[in-house]
DNA sequence: TTCGTTAGTAGAACAGTGTTCGTTTATACG
DNA sequence: CGTATAAACGAACACTGTTCTACTAACGAA
């Protein structure tokens, strides 16, 4: 007699699944940033971390108080994933780069994980070490404690901005839409354009690293004139 | 004998109403501006201006394609609000400045409206003229055409981030959440956290036009700096 | 004026979102 | 073992952007 291949019967599925999986905050976050590596931040939901982890929605509130304290955990576990090295204030200069190019680094690994980043109030403990790290370089450096204390902060904003505009170009990264932005505003009307449309394709050379480096050279020799000055009564 | 008031028949209401309200897309970007004004962006929705309108959500879309180009376009509106000077070259470092506050300014009127401004492909008609108008100062100014490119729109950003991150910080402007976040972080513990710690309350000093007087002048300041070391072979 | 076409509006519905609430299940503790 | 607590579950809520179809209004030509 030919086996006949039939469909598990309902009743017996569930002995498969008296054991409960065990949910946990780390394995959480684990899965919402695989999830934004694959499918961007648009791509997490609840439902779709649910779905990963083979529960409900609703299991996940027990270890997250929402999905904004999830995203603080995304990022923050992100932002652990920075090296640095052992600060030397006579190099303080290039070790700002170096922490600019680490934090670029680790979110870049992310897809868009940078929009994260934006407008949030900085209570992780990586995002805290990151900023402790910087604030002791510069402080070893002698720089000013007003220009230590600012650039604790806006070193972070204009990194994560960069890298968040980044993100989104890559997304956008197809020659066509590259050429269609492109012949958009080089055929702009030149009487009121007269130096976007004479500047013609100079406006989109050097791609992002080299834009990148010069954000961080003009922070940096910023810091270092605004600190020679305050230091200068 | 008493005068009777009773509602209006439901066949008399639809007289009132024969002749249609005709829309725009003028007024739904006026009308989501307002709304944002009133309630943050995450007050906009479309069935939000629907109602304002007094008509149904699917309206709109005979004059937008979707609530993207929307925001495109009530970024655009408020951005048209900067009132700048006639370019002076020798004076470009100051006229930086000038366009930074202003952009500040006009979308520090709109709540949160900075947030718009990020990750964005700026093609609104004030955008690119705000721009036109940087990158024209800094060419008449004689900065190298590489310096002028990146300035165009790595400005636009870091003031962009610098107000979006100041609006959130006003949405969290009462005074027990910001006695929570300094207590938290002057509590850390000093020896992972010894730099911040120590520096204490200095690290929450200054208001919001100081850290952003401050980010402007090492912007330009940098660029300054970048600037002459590019022209100095 | 009438009629046909086009553009705009309206309403229902779709597919999706974050979250809450009450119930059930599992775990921990005495 | 019994009780209390924590975690998971499922249904449902209120909301979102958008599409689709039908209806209405406006416009232009005859």
């Amino acid at each position: 007699m030919t086996e006949v291949d039939l469909p598990e019967p309902p009743w017996r599925r569930r002995s498969k699944k008296t054991r409960r999986q065990v949910l946990d905050r780390d394995r959480i976050v684990e899965v919402a940033l695989r999830i934004i590596d694959e499918e961007g931040i648009d791509g997490l939901s609840m439902r779709r971390i649910a779905e990963e982890l083979d529960t409900g929605p609703a299991s996940l509130y027990a270890h997250v108080s929402g999905k904004e304290e999830l995203l603080d955990l995304v990022l923050d576990r992100v932002i652990g994933e920075i090296e640095l090295p052992e600060p030397d204030p006579a190099r303080w200069q290039e070790q700002v780069k170096a922490w600019a190019r680490e934090g670029r680094r680790v979110m870049k690994a992310h897809r868009d994980i940078a929009r994260i980043s934006l407008g949030r109030i900085p209570t992780g403990v990586n995002v805290l070490r990151s900023a402790e790290w910087l604030i002791g370089l510069l402080r070893g450096a002698g720089l000013p404690d007003r220009v230590v204390a600012y650039a604790g902060d806006l070193g972070a904003l204009v990194v994560g901005a960069y890298v968040f505009e980044e993100s989104v170009e890559e997304a956008n990264a197809d020659p066509e839409t590259y050429a269609m932005v492109a012949d958009y505003m080089l055929n702009l009307p030149p009487d009121l354009f007269p130096h976007i449309t004479s500047m013609g394709t100079a406006l989109f050379e050097g791609g992002a690293d080299e834009r990148f480096e010069f954000l961080i050279d003009v922070f940096v020799a910023g810091l270092a004139a605004v600190a020679a000055r305050d230091q200068t009564p």
